[in-house]
This record gives structure tokens, sequence and C-alpha cells, in this order.
DNA sequence: GTGGTCTAGACCACT
DNA sequence: GTGGTCTAGACCACC
């Protein structure tokens, strides 16, 4: 678990936290059945505030991603995500990004070429060798 | 000037409208020397309130899209943009989105099918075939 | 008359024409007896809405620069300007600008080298020849 | 944070209040890391609206003198400024003072003088002895 | 408790 | 009639 967290960032840290986890389990670095650690113990090494750690535990609880016991703390699950019916959710989050992009007068191009570096990306700080 | 605003949105009003506006001058359906409508007029007209839509145009101007005279509105400017400099920025955007998208089983293909589509579109229910 | 009103500025029109020939008046360009253009003529001529012209030319008479006649325009007056009594009015205004500057790591040498330029510039467009 | 603000003056509220805090930043009165009091303690304290204070704020986060953080507040970031690109900028906001400092038939020595005075300044009222 | 956003209503400067 | 500024009060997200 070496998760970077940006304090500065306008991103709240509970999204920071939740992006990273679902980040790690993509890249392998958490697998099924793996424990994370406890919301204190994870809180207090991020120092941040262990509500905030409980928040984007019980989001990934929702979104399928871990399971959550009530006294053994929190447990990586199955991917069960089906996927894809819901693309529009993402296209109006890229929208307007892709528009303050075009706005740059960046190419389509030089858009797939950063697009390349961010889809391989694991997060930031991590060692990239076994996914895909 | 068809602008559409999702008062549902968690995307604040002044952004999606700021957004919606570069992205008619992208389209070509706002063109350089046009007159946005004031911001009374366009707050009444979009059901929002005359300061939204101020601070709206606020932005476009820090950022050079318009020129605001005191008596006479908001001017389309010159597009100016150097562009280019500062991609990290939106790579930081973009890398949540795309880790939520490859937790969704989203392949890359999908993904720049869905992007070709993105990348094309002016603005939700413009229709521009009249502009030159 | 050859008097510069830049339309973009944030500076309202009437204070730039006020300036301007002010300004004129200070490199010669304008004497004791000459007659300003009438309100509607300048007007015209820069394009303003001739209320703006007569608002400048108030202020000028107020301060003492101009005789405003009821029916022949506006003449320069002798300069009565006792002066240095209120410094601190000036002092106000420029510590903010200077506080600006001092934040942006400008030496004080650097300060006096812009200055120079400054104190002996005319009007924008202004043809320096005889003053001095 | 000794901070006087004009109600009179013409100069804005909050355009005062960001000046002033400039101002203690460079007489050191406000060092990097210090945090600035939440808009509403300094609106109360200050006699003004909690979102004139935020306007301030928000215009010196925008031009990196501050920090915010969504919820610890205002923190005095590290001077960044690079500085001297745009002199012409403050060479338009000097221009109008100097020609109505020069129609009062102030010499350069004399306005050399008042500027060795306003450029030492650190804010009115301030008391710098205790900072290292 | 913090700032972010939105609404509302008012007054002012400018043209 | 235009935007600029200020006030005021409300609700929300975050921690």
């Amino acid at each position: 678990m070496f998760i970077q967290i940006d304090m500065h960032s306008s991103v709240p840290i509970y999204k920071q936290l939740k992006t990273a986890i679902i980040s790690s389990i993509l890249s392998g670095k958490l697998k099924e059945g793996d424990r994370l650690p406890s919301v204190r113990q994870l809180g207090s090494d991020l120092g941040i505030n262990l509500h905030t750690v409980n928040k984007a535990y019980n989001l990934l609880k929702d979104e399928g991603y871990i399971i959550i016991h009530r006294n053994q703390g929190a447990i990586i699950s199955k991917p069960t995500k089906a996927g894809k019916e819901d693309l529009t959710e993402f296209a109006n989050a890229l929208l307007p990004i892709v528009i303050e992009i075009r706005a740059r007068n960046i190419t389509r191009t030089q858009f797939d070429e950063l697009m390349d570096v961010i889809w391989e990306q694991d997060m930031i700080g991590g060692d990239n060798d076994e996914h895909r």
C-alpha cells in the first residue's frame, strides 16, 4: 500500500484514496482476498482523518471492490463489475476536459499519445511490471 | 446560444456554462466579435442567477476567451491560447476517470471509439450546419 | 489633438480622455488659449458618446485646466495649480501599484529606470519635440 | 493581521484587502506557512461580508500568494513570482498618476523623495520590529 | 468548523 | 441597460 495523497489538490482526499485503491487493484498490487489496513492504521499512515478513510472504504464497498467485515476489516473482493452499461456517464465526465484540451489546439494525435501514457500508468509511485 | 444546463449535476452551473460557451466557440457557433447575451438576459433565459452567469463570464475573460466591456457586455475575443505547455494538468484530470473506465473492463479500443464520438462532438443539441 | 482611447481598457473612457488632454497640455501640444473641439466633434472623432466627452471636459473645468464658455466651447486656461499640497493623495494611489511591483521582485533601480521612461513620456501617439 | 480597510475609498474593499495581505507578506509579517483567518473570522473582524473576503482570498490564490485548503483555510505559499515579464502593465497603471503629479509642478526629484517613502513602507500602522 | 456555490436584492459607474 | 461591487442568507462537501 504505497498511496500518495496530494493534500494540496482540490480533489477530495477520500476520492483520491478511493481512486488509488482501485488503481492498485487494477495493477495487481492488491489481489482478491488481500486485507486493507484498518481505517485507523491507514489514516495515521497517511496523516488524514480516519473518517475520511472510512468514507473511501464505504464507497469501495458500495461499488463492489471490497467487502467490509465488521471485525476483520476490509477485504478485496472478486471483480464483479459487469461493465460497459453506462458509457455515457464517462462521456459526460470526459467531455468538458476534452473541450478544454481542444481549446489548447492539441491535436487528436497528441491526445492519443497522452492517453497512451495515462492508460498504462499505475498510480503515482507505482511500479508497473505485470498488468496487461 | 442554445445552452443546456443540468441543474442536478454535481458540476457547478458556472462551470457548465463556461464549458458550453468554449464549446460553442470551438464549433464555430460563436465567432470572434460576436456578443454574448448580458448576464441578466442569459441568467433569466437559463433560469439561473445573474451572478452565476457573471462568474462564468469572468472566468472566460481571465482565460482570454472573451473581452468584457463595461457597457457593452461580453465579446468573443481572438483565440490566443498558446497551448501545449501544461499537459500534466489534463493528465491529472483524466487519470481518475481512466482508472474507473479500466475498472469496468473497457478495452483501449472501446475507449478510443468512445473518444472518437466525444472528440468530434459539438455541443449537446447543437445543430451546426449553418456556420460557414 | 491626436488622442488615443483604448476601448478595451478597464479605465473609464472619460478618465482616459481627461488624462490625455492634461498630458497634451503638459507636453505643450495644447497651450493657454487654445480651443478644444466641441464635445460633438471630439465624440464623433473618437467614436465615443458626447456625454462621455462632456464628463471629461467638466472634470477638467473643475480642476482648473480649462474654462468652458457657454457658446464658445472649451479653452485651455492658465496653469494655476498651486501644487504640492496633497502628496498623500498620490502616495495612496501609488502604494498598491508599488506593492505589486515589489512582489514581482523588481528592484528599486529597475523601477527608477521604468520611471525614467514614464516620466518623459508624452501620451501614447505623442510626438515629443519641444518640452523640457 | 492588522489590516486597515477604508470603507469610503473608491478602491474596492476586496482589492484593498488583497493589497494589504500582499504587503504583509512582503514586509515579513506573514510568512510561508502562516494561516490567514477564515473568511468568516476576518469578515467579522473587519466588519465586511465574508464573500468580499473570499473574493480577495481567491485572487490571492490565483496569483499564487496563498493556497486554499478546503477545510483548513488559507495558507501563505512559497513566493514563486517569476517576475519582470510585463512591466508595461505597471507602466500603464503608473502613467496617469504621473501625469497628474507632473501637472502639479512636482519635480522628478521631489517625486523620487516621495517614492523613497512609499517604497520602504510596510503597511499602514505596521510595527515590524519583531519579524526575524 | 472550513471554503464552494447559488440565490437575491441593492447601489453604483459608465455609456 | 451594462457589468462591478457589496451584502445577506442559505445549503453543501469536506474533514
